[in-house]
DNA sequence: ACAATATTTAGACTGTTATCTAAACATCTC
DNA sequence: GAGATGTTTAGATAACAGTCTAAATATTGT
């Protein structure tokens, strides 16, 4: 269950669109046109973003929009300060 | 930079190598013996965790023992928090 | 210096993953 | 319903990562 999240994080272009999503909700278009590769690859990446958990989809017309699931991320964060340095305060 | 550190959290068996480091300092050989892999593995699985900079190691005459590197993690958690989730706090 | 123990490195093998193109599916407009 | 646009899925390929065995390196003790 964790494995996917680190899994997902591992990956430089999925962190990137972590970041852009950071910054507010955008559609699968709008974040492939980011990125040098091709939009099915971008998609691939979605596809797992989504698996673990760490990004919600929802179809909007035409477009399928993205957005951030922040409370994944507190998780992730809490258990890598509690678990590896002895404090949740970072 | 930020890649290795994902990259090395990504596997479960450093995840584990890690947990075991953080109740305590030990050797290679001890840490080995945690696992049902080949010892050479595990090695190999340590020196990702240094090149990384979440582990130190120090030559104890015949052994080489490993201690966590907590500042890191503080800085991963935090960069996780900040970045995602809009806050510090977890 | 030699043997024994502890650890790392080298090279090969295998399974996984990121990428691509092409095809399929979904939605909208005409 | 046909065509256009947006997105995902399928199948193939190539690079990467984890594992193994065998060999190399480091340290200690005799």
């Amino acid at each position: 269950m964790r494995d996917h999240l680190f899994r997902a994080l591992a990956d430089p272009t999925r962190r990137k669109i972590l970041e852009l999503l950071a910054a507010g909700d955008r559609t699968a278009g709008e974040l492939a046109e980011e990125f040098p590769i091709a939009f099915a690859s971008v998609s691939h990446h979605l596809g797992v973003l989504r698996n673990a958990g760490l990004v919600a989809a929802e179809r909007e017309g035409q477009h399928v929009r993205y957005r951030l699931n922040t409370t994944v991320f507190q998780d992730i964060a809490r258990y890598l300060a509690k678990t590896f340095s002895g404090g949740t305060d970072a």
